[in-house]
RNA sequence: GGUGGGGUUCCCGAGUGGCCAAAGGGGGCAGACUGUAAAUCUGCUGCGUAUCGCUUCGUAGGUUCGAAUCCUACCCCCACCA
């Protein structure tokens, strides 16, 4: 499927990039500094920049991060930059309406949740890493060079590019073409981007597919500056559990702060044809291990195994191994014995319960065991959706189990033991 | 500014006086099945102390025995023209 490797990859200063995400004109050029690169005894500098405007990250947002830990790996030297200045103005990429701005104090906060999840990903301070002495990340702010542009050289940046370029790209076109409109400094942002490209001397910037425009700003002015042009490396988006594009309106995103247990079930959730994408974006994995996956995936294996690999793995960069194993635990036991998990919580039913007339359905409203109306609830019963150890009853009007402790079940998660 | 079209339940979208708590699809929930919380199939999907009542079709009034549907005013959106 993914054709042959055109760099060494166990050597130093190699070449991560699997070509089913490379378009082929990026992959020459990268080959061609990697070359330079190795004859320079020199690594490469890639960038990686992230706007801390969101308070919220989910895994589609590390991918280009995953590609970046691969060069790290290969020794190469990364770049994290933080977009304190940019996140100013927002980036208008992909946006179908106008960015509110966001305070300072907002930016901040976000840019230090940013870096932190990143360290999931990248390693912080490098080191021997299978037989390749690893570089520690650089970590800069835009607002290092940004803040102190003056208007001189703002016009000179401004003088690169046209009026028809900057507007036709395609997002600016779609809300005019809307009737909406766009702001005048939005039409800056490509260019602050392709300044920090020019700043950072970058051999490489990664950034997600529908960074393209930013990218090509930057190419623009190191031209211009008389250096050579970045390489672009675009990471295709990741799909959402649904298969849309994984997003926050869609409310299908595997967040990071998701609990163990939540983003390793949420993995298990997504569609076996998601798979590969998955494999190919999510993991982290090596290229060799990736090709092996799937491979696995083509065979007559099992998929669900092959998911639960893919779901530990995801749980583990996240959360750490312990965790994932957790949360494996509790996926097999909830899920696919449909048993309770170890945390499940122990509700002692009062006497009132007891005697009297009070109903199962009365005991669950009271101790808000269910949340939603009690009609949802009536249909919970009358569907089979409540259990007592195991045994569904169909009856709303149901009483109390009288031999206790037992095991209640409400819908599909929502396990409690009653004594 | 002018003219025309429109705002419907979580979302999209049908509905032009009673048969409308409102088609259909999506999403969600449940069940069956299964090698997974995939896929597939089936059912449910406003609220309520519940064969009855209450609230919901942009907002506020009005006509009518009866209004998502008709009238008036207002707010917002869209298209074309200028």
């Amino acid at each position: 499927m993914r054709g042959t490797k055109f760099a060494d990859e166990s050597a130093e200063y190699g070449d991560p990039s699997g070509e089913s995400v490379l378009r082929a004109r990026a992959k020459s050029e990268l080959e061609e500094r990697i070359k330079k690169a190795r004859a320079k005894k020199r690594p490469l500098r890639i960038y990686l920049g992230v706007d801390p405007t969101r308070e919220s990250l989910h895994i589609g947002h590390m991918v280009p991060a995953q590609k970046l830990r691969q060069f790290q790996n290969l020794g190469h030297q990364v770049i994290f930059l933080i977009g304190d200045y940019t996140a100013r103005i927002g980036d208008p990429s992909g946006q179908a309406s106008e960015r509110a701005q966001i305070s300072g104090e907002e930016i901040d906060a976000h840019a230090s949740f940013y870096t932190e999840q990143a360290f999931r990903i990248l390693d912080k301070s490098g080191g021997l890493r299978g037989g390749v002495e690893t570089l520690p990340v650089e970590i800069r702010n835009n607002g290092e060079w940004l803040a102190k542009l003056d208007f001189e050289l703002i016009v000179k940046l401004a003088a690169m590019f046209s009026l028809k370029r900057i507007t036709g790209r395609r997002d600016f076109q779609l809300r005019m073409d809307a009737g909406e409109d766009v702001r005048f400094h939005e039409t800056l942002y490509a260019l602050m981007q392709g300044y920090d490209a020019y700043m950072l001397k970058c051999d490489v910037q990664v950034g997600a597919y529908d960074q393209h425009m930013n990218l090509l700003a930057g190419r623009t002015i190191q031209e211009h500056f008389g250096d050579e042009p970045h390489t672009m490396l675009t990471m295709p988006l990741l799909a959402g559990t649904d298969g849309r594009k994984m997003s926050k309106s869609w409310g299908n995103t595997i967040d990071l702060l998701d609990t163990p247990e939540n983003m390793y079930g949420k993995c298990m959730r997504i569609s076996d044809d998601l798979l590969p994408q998955y494999i190919e974006l999510a993991c982290g994995l090596s290229p060799d291990e990736k090709d092996e996956m799937l491979a696995r995936l083509n065979s007559d294996e099992n998929p669900m195994v092959i998911k639960k690999e893919v779901a530990f793995n995801i749980t583990e960069q996240y959360n750490g191994e312990d965790a994932a194993e957790r949360a494996a635990e509790h996926f097999r036991k909830t899920v696919q014995e449909k048993a309770a998990g170890d945390d499940v919580p122990v509700i002692e039913v009062g006497a009132e319960y007891m005697s009297g007339g009070k109903t199962l359905f009365d005991f669950i409203v009271d101790n808000g065991l269910f949340d939603g109306s009690n009609r949802e609830l009536r249909r919970l019963f009358e569907q089979g959706g409540v259990r007592v150890d195991d045994v569904a009853v169909t009856d709303p009007k149901a009483p109390i189990p009288s031999a206790l402790p037992c095991v209640l079940r409400i819908g599909k998660r929502g396990f409690f033991k009653l004594k």
